[in-house]
DNA sequence: CGAGGGATTGATACGTCTCAAAGCATGTGG
DNA sequence: CCACATGCTTTGAGACGTATCAATCCCTCG
């Protein structure tokens, strides 16, 4: 259950999430799932980005993480979503019933794909953690960035809004939008358009992330 | 994988458990883990508690999660521990080596144990985002005292230190102390103890938690 | 090309941190 | 059993970082 998925080759889940999911597109801003509905779905970014996002009852907003093509997401534990799942960009999604997966032997690869995606969902969260506790809004900014390019192959593509940023980081529009013109003044990144940057500064920007 | 374990009787998995597992016992701060050291056991407190510890390069501290006689811990999932796990008082553990999980179709119950615990942890670790993220110091104490006494059938009991909440929290000692000294002084608690207080005015503390 | 909404920038307010001192528990030795 | 020493906690004053409010800018899309 634990080594395991790491030593298979995850072609095998792949194709196995591609043979019983089913295909569903989504516009811009639409919601996947929303917030208390009950979890039945599973679901992998075939193309586009997805983010999950959740309420305070006065507003306040959270969102819990991006996900880019070949991304899990929807695997929230309880019987019901804690947080709703939105449309980053017109997007793709493959989604698979959960109760597909019920004592099927044959879905063990699948099972594992999972199992991994849960444990690099923990991971990530408790990186989101460490980032909200601990780190200033420059550092935050910074980790960011970095998070971004390492999970897009070097292209510094920002599909989400500086408000989807800020609320990821715990930060506001404001305060956001300072620290990518700082980071921009220092000539650590370089922005070629309002969502499309380039690091600049390697060092500095690793060292910035804390 | 997912169902399955909601419903069987976890009398099983606490049996599994305690049959593979060896009992452990550390002294008040000992280290139960170290971050970066490989990940071998899983854990349960029986007797006792613990916290896990994460440091930046700089010394800056987050405490990840606190653990009581029945939670599960030692989930994290790289090969390395990212977290550290240490003795807040004086505990006992059960530990198992995650190599005696592998390939034994006996020990189903217990894999089932340890998938529920990642999925509470995950659950947890999420909550925990969404607090550092978009709650205000008085909101994350007032959420915190909730959680313990819920975790801790009612009972008061702080095994921490004022720094260790505050560690968690994403705040400073000081203003830990402030907060509970306002809550306090607005009859929502009421300290007996450094370490132990009771809950006055359930409804304000719930509206206060957001 | 013009309208509209997101993004940036500026001035100020506020919440939390920092530094410092005093208070209060806990444990030790007389 | 008391007195003291030690470390943790509380309280206070002031500094700092980020939020708030407001105006302008500038992309994007029609």
């Amino acid at each position: 259950m634990f080594e395991a998925s790491a030593t298979q080759d995850p072609a095998i889940a792949i194709d196995a999430i591609e043979r019983l999911g089913a295909r569903e597109a989504f516009a811009k801003d639409a919601e996947i799932y929303g917030q208390a509905e009950p979890v039945e779905h599973v679901y992998r970014v075939i193309r586009g980005a997805v983010r999950t996002t959740r309420l305070l009852s006065d507003g306040r907003r959270q969102v819990g993480e991006f996900y880019f093509p070949g991304d899990v997401f929807g695997l929230e534990t309880g019987p019901d979503h804690r947080y709703s799942a939105e449309a980053l960009s017109d997007c793709e999604v493959l989604s698979v019933k959960r109760s597909a997966l019920r004592g099927d032997v044959a879905e063990e690869a699948l099972r594992g794909m999972i199992w991994d995606a849960t444990v690099r969902e923990l991971d990530r969260t408790q990186e989101h953690v460490l980032m909200l506790g601990r780190k200033t809004a420059c550092e935050r900014v910074a980790s960011f960035l970095l998070d971004i390019v390492g999970r897009t192959n070097g292209l510094g593509n920002l599909p989400m809004s500086r408000q989807d940023m800020a609320d990821y980081l715990g930060l506001t529009i404001e305060t956001v939008s300072r620290m990518l013109s700082q980071l921009q003044a220092d000539s650590v990144v370089e922005f070629d358009a309002l969502r499309h940057f380039r690091i600049r500064n390697q060092q500095a920007i690793t060292r910035l992330a804390a």
